[in-house]
DNA sequence: TTTCCACCGGAAAATGAGGTCC
DNA sequence: GGACCTCATTTTCCGGTGGAAA
């Protein structure tokens, strides 16, 4: 029987004296942008094309770039972007580049913030109106020397949230001061959120398109062996286990960034163990560690109401993982559970609206169930993954972790 | 065919914590 | 200092749903 720190030192061991397997990690991570990009071609020649126009200070069409997560949308413009700019570096071709990741700035004012950011335009964090903000932007736009080309990543997200405001003043903007802001990519996995636009912004965002295909198997298994050339040192990854790696993204939409996540946890758990190669078996123990991992971290990162849901229907199931709850039960449960707490628990609609956020998440799996007109309408819950997942990720939490304690 | 049950979920308003502006 | 702003979270209101019973 080993002790926690028997195991902790053996790991410790492989990777301090074990074999090396990693020459740069960094390589197989997202932001990564590698120095050429296989299967893009025909978009990198469009895309640079385009742009070329804008470092002439023409006038020229907006572009509208959609495709599956993973497919190098991202990568591609980033790539394209940064090399025009080196080239265009001492010359008078040069540009100024705003890039927005609309989803991952969240607001629409966040997105306005972030281009002042990149143009020098200080804004307060709140405090402002979204409008007074893009005010301030247009005007420091105006005072831009150089042409000025918006790159909108994930713009669904705006758009689905917020409407298409901002896109609108964006490319009326585009149409007034064209030698202002040359130029707006749009970027989109969502093909349909197109059908929210007014048709003005969409006549104006769509002049071009650029699609990017999901990459196929082998498409990906060579993308993956570019990767690892520059990842790891010479041999230690076995073709078997690219290739497995390889047909895993492609029956998951293509998705480059599966595969390198794949090929560099499969490495991460070799080194581990201290083994010199990485094999087949590391694939598959990755694509396990990393569904696990994605559970573990969406639980942690809830709020605590979420999480006492969560708690309330283990301690129903506990016993009987594979029984149903009525969502009813369950806030009763809940309820018991946040008094005993001292709090007050949420209305039964704010519960309603996590136990549909937590069965969107997949850690819920909802039915919904008629009885008729004495039993009615009702949802029952299960978990729709292992119980004892959830408990690993549930004991992450100081104050779960307490209440935990007393159900077990 | 209508009624009823037990929710479900959209929309709007409220709340409270952070902030700016004049 | 008061008016006004964003933003995330929550509450309130209320119409919709679908199948069995009346």
């Amino acid at each position: 029987m080993f002790s926690s720190d028997d195991i902790i030192d053996k790991i410790f061991e492989n990777v301090v004296k074990g074999p090396k397997l990693f020459k740069d990690k960094s390589v197989l991570f997202h932001d990564y942008i590698p120095p050429r990009l296989l299967f893009r071609e025909e978009q990198i020649s469009k895309l640079a094309h385009h742009l070329s126009s804008l470092m002439r200070r023409q006038r020229t069409s907006n572009l509208f770039i959609y495709g599956k997560p993973g497919t190098g949308k991202t990568a591609v413009t980033k790539y394209v972007i940064s090399r025009l700019l080196d080239r265009a570096k001492g010359t008078n071709y040069i540009f100024n580049a705003i890039y927005v990741n609309c989803r991952l700035a969240g607001t629409e004012y966040r997105v306005i913030k972030l281009m002042a950011d990149t143009i020098g335009l200080d804004l307060p964090f709140t405090g402002l109106s979204s409008e007074e903000a893009l005010h301030r932007l247009i005007d420091k736009f105006r005072q831009q020397v150089n042409p000025i080309l918006i790159v909108l990543d994930e713009v669904d997200a705006l758009v689905a949230r917020y409407g298409d405001n901002l896109l609108y003043a964006l490319t009326r903007l585009n149409y007034d001061y064209h030698e202002i802001i040359s130029m707006i990519i749009g970027i989109s996995n969502d093909l349909r959120f197109k059908e929210l636009l007014d048709p003005r912004v969409l006549s104006s965002l769509s002049e071009e398109e650029i699609v990017f295909k999901p990459y196929t198997a082998m498409e990906l298994e060579q993308i993956l062996w570019d990767r690892i050339e520059l990842a790891f040192y010479p041999n230690v990854v076995e073709p078997a286990a690219v290739k497995l790696a390889a047909g895993i993204s492609a029956a998951e939409n293509g998705d480059a960034r599966k595969a390198l996540d794949l090929i560099r946890v499969a490495g991460e758990i070799a080194e581990m163990e201290g083994a010199g190669v990485v094999t087949v078996d590391h694939v598959r123990k990755a694509r396990e560690s990393i569904d696990r991992e994605r559970v573990v971290e969406v639980i942690r990162t809830l709020p605590l109401h979420s999480k006492l849901i969560i708690l309330s229907l283990y301690s129903i199931l506990v016993n009987s993982p594979e029984s149903r709850v009525r969502s009813s039960s369950l806030y009763n449960k809940y309820s018991t559970i946040v008094r005993h707490l001292g709090e007050s628990p949420l209305s039964m609609r704010r519960f309603h609206g996590l136990v549909t956020e937590l069965s969107m998440l997949g850690i819920f799996d909802r039915h919904i169930s008629n009885l008729g007109r004495r039993g009615g309408r009702f949802s029952s819950i299960k978990f729709g993954l292992p119980i004892s997942m959830v408990k690993k990720a549930l004991e992450e939490d100081p104050i779960i972790s307490d209440l935990l304690i007393q159900i077990d």
